[in-house]
DNA sequence: CGTCTTTGACCGGCGC
DNA sequence: GCGCCGGTCAAAGACG
């Protein structure tokens, strides 16, 4: 994507743009993935806050990079999910991000876990975004 | 060159 | 017991 992590930059239209027609013959070597993962090794319960943000772009810079991982359609929704994820080393935190598909404008936040490095551009980004945080929900 | 994005496929847990 | 869903990962390609 050419989307600019400017916080400020404002896209005209979402999604559109991509089609990149990848459909490459992807191979098929060991496939075993997924699953021989640690899952659940988790001791530290993960804080899940959710933020409805009224956003056009789906990755705003909030001061820290973002690294999409998947996109998932929900059937509640008519649009896909997307999922975010910190690409800190030592930060697992995890976003999820969803449209309202009564208000495309509006995209549900929902931040797991919390960053464990600073970040001085979120000082700044702090400011306009914590004026994005008009409804904060706390699960 | 480095970095990021996108898609498909797979796995685990849970429900019935 | 089986099926379904959600969630995650990997690789390739493309862009700055």
């Amino acid at each position: 994507m050419v989307n600019g992590r400017a916080a400020g930059a404002a896209a005209p239209e979402i999604g559109a743009g991509s089609s990149s027609g990848v459909g490459v013959g992807r191979d098929q070597e060991t496939k075993g993935k997924g699953g021989a993962r640690g899952r659940g090794s988790r001791k530290a319960s993960r804080p899940r806050f959710a933020f409805q943000t009224k956003s056009e772009n789906d990755v705003l810079d909030d001061g820290y990079r973002w690294r999409k991982y998947g996109q998932k359609a929900v059937k509640n929704s008519a649009f896909p999910r997307s999922y975010y994820r910190c690409t800190h080393h030592t930060c697992n935190v995890k976003k999820q991000v969803q449209r309202l598909a009564k208000d495309t404008s509006i995209v549900v936040t929902t931040y797991e876990g919390v960053h464990n490095h600073p970040c001085e551009k979120l000082m700044e980004a702090l400011n306009p975004i914590l004026r994005q945080l008009q409804f904060l929900s706390q699960l």
